[in-house]
DNA sequence: CTGTTAGCGCTTTCAA
DNA sequence: TTGAAAGCGCTAACAG
């Protein structure tokens, strides 16, 4: 039972092989016994057009690329379901790439990506370097970006407003109260967890507070390396009742420690967070946190580009932001007077 | 800058096409001259052989697809990146398939995937269906699938001994001293996850324990299911001071709803799971479970599918069965007399 | 309404 | 050592 194509078909049905190709893609009139007799063929002998061939003539492969990360963080999954999902329903499969966060890769992929032709790469960089993009965008493959800038490519972006969201939450704890407000920062502050720092910084300013070099420790981005952040704070002395953390493992790691240090949640310190991983409902105590969506954001992505595959949009760079929203859990309370 | 193809370089490097190819695959000697001329032009036109084009010759296009029911799922999460790791270094790239749990999506992207001509297919099935199988291999397509019996047809398959596993967890219960230990079963025994079940009772039998329906409540696999599970277990007055649960999400749910009682983990009932789901390491208390490996499988399924697609395997069916680990955490301690 | 045929970009005989 | 040319499976003029 080898390769069948379309001429097997053709013969079964005693047609041409452009009547086969016409009733397949219903691309010119075909007279009821013709069609009826084509399909028949197909079905009995099961056929399967190769779209490979197809795109030879068609320039379009129906496939888009999606480079992240790491397909296994809960974050990039949701993403990548998204964009899998959206990508069905329009008609695209998807290549999943993961770059491990190394640009080398990421290039590796994008020379693959372009081989195969794809009609468009859907990218979470890693790095800030606009190189990979760059290399996408000369050859006029559409592109959408996550959370980034477009920073001048003729790319589109889907992201949150990271300052904006950060100052929301840091609101958040002034409105309830808090006036010591630590906040747990990321190793670089150019990375979109560092622009919500800046947002902190802001609310904080905009309140008349005071910021203080003890209130930021630094950590990895990780639950440990909230745990030690957090420690470093309590023992730097200097005593604050809320702590925002650029993200939600961190969060998490800082109420880990704190707890060990026999401190109560919210009763002593208040804690928020950014992202809304999954840990942050089950938590102890369940995270409030700043969500941000994912699947959303993968189907905003495949939209976009869809748009630019069917020329739909040919303009310039767009940037489409989503709202984030404060999930209020059970980790951030009133400021009441104590110790610490 | 339009379409750049063999052609475009085979000008400007004052060859015949048919010597660029040859350089660029390898595929035949090529002065030294030549080569140099025609790996610069390609090198400053910034050319990208069209796999596609080459596949239609090669009957090779160098993709898998990956049929998952949901890849936002950590623990399909984790295969896909396996699998995807695993074929990136084979030369792969894979097509990522939701099947969100539908036969008739997993149908869908079948006809898909063969349309596309991927090499192989790695599966993990919906239900117990051979349809969806079948039609790949009657193709001659290779298939690995996941933690399922091949069921006759001439597939690989990778999974674990659901059945001993769950023996083992449920020992692991008895040999703590436990003697009155309940069960949460999913809703059908035809699953991966009942199987463990059927491993629970063997362990009770050969312990001469006696079992009980009772003590053996059914849960919807999920966080909600464990819960009312639970509750159930505790409002039917039997007396147990152990819970196996067939997976780790149905466990924290039912720890969650034995603390709401007032009940202590490990202390007045121990908790056994199965999965090693990331929630495990971070509930309350840190939850003891068998684990099976995910990225691994996704790796071994891919060197099965590339061993069948090299035509280095030609036989039959063959079966991987990887081990699993028992995690011990904190939700299960020595049986010590109490109440409940 | 239907069939013939020229490619799409590439590989690979077959000749030179 | 190299090139010409015949396809791979399909689409889409171009002719009937």
């Amino acid at each position: 039972m080898d390769k069948i194509t379309i001429k097997d078909i053709a013969k079964k049905a005693g047609v041409s092989i452009a009547t086969v190709s016409y009733v397949i893609n219903k691309s010119r009139p075909v007279s009821p016994e013709l069609a009826a007799r084509v399909n028949a063929a197909i079905k009995e002998i099961g056929y399967y057009p190769d779209t490979n061939a197809r795109s030879l003539k068609s320039k379009r492969t129906s496939t888009i690329g999606l480079i992240v990360p790491d397909n296994a963080n809960p974050f990039f999954a949701e993403i990548a379901k998204g964009v899998e999902d959206a990508g069905f329903e329009a008609g695209f499969s998807v290549i999943l790439c993961n770059s491990n966060a190394m640009i080398e890769r990421e290039l590796a992929y994008i020379d693959l990506l372009l081989s195969k032709r794809v009609d468009g790469v859907i990218f979470a960089p890693t790095s800030l370097s606009i190189q990979p993009i760059k290399r996408l965008v000369d050859l006029g493959i559409p592109v959408a970006v996550f959370y980034r800038e477009t920073s001048g490519l003729d790319v589109d972006s889907v992201r949150i407003n990271n300052l904006e969201s950060g100052q929301r939450a840091t609101q958040y704890l002034i409105d309830l109260g808090h006036r010591d407000i630590a906040c747990i920062r990321p190793l670089s502050m150019e990375t979109p967890s560092g622009q919500r720092v800046d947002g902190y910084q802001r609310a904080m300013a905009g309140a008349g507070l005071a910021l203080s070099q003890d209130l930021m420790p630094q950590g990895n981005n990780r639950i440990s390396g909230g745990e030690i952040a957090a420690r470093r704070l309590l023992e730097s002395g200097k005593r604050f009742s809320a702590i925002f953390s650029a993200n939600d493992a961190m969060a998490i790691g800082a109420m880990r420690a704190l707890r060990d240090a026999g401190l109560r949640i919210p009763g002593d310190v208040s804690v928020v967070g950014f992202d809304d991983i999954t840990l942050a409902r089950y938590s102890e105590p369940p995270l409030t946190t700043i969500a941000q969506p994912k699947q959303e954001a993968g189907t905003l992505a495949v939209q976009r580009i869809v748009e630019r595959i069917d020329k739909q949009h040919t303009g310039g760079p767009r940037e489409f932001v989503m709202e984030t929203t404060l999930i209020e859990r059970r980790s951030a309370a009133h400021y009441q007077p104590g110790e610490s």
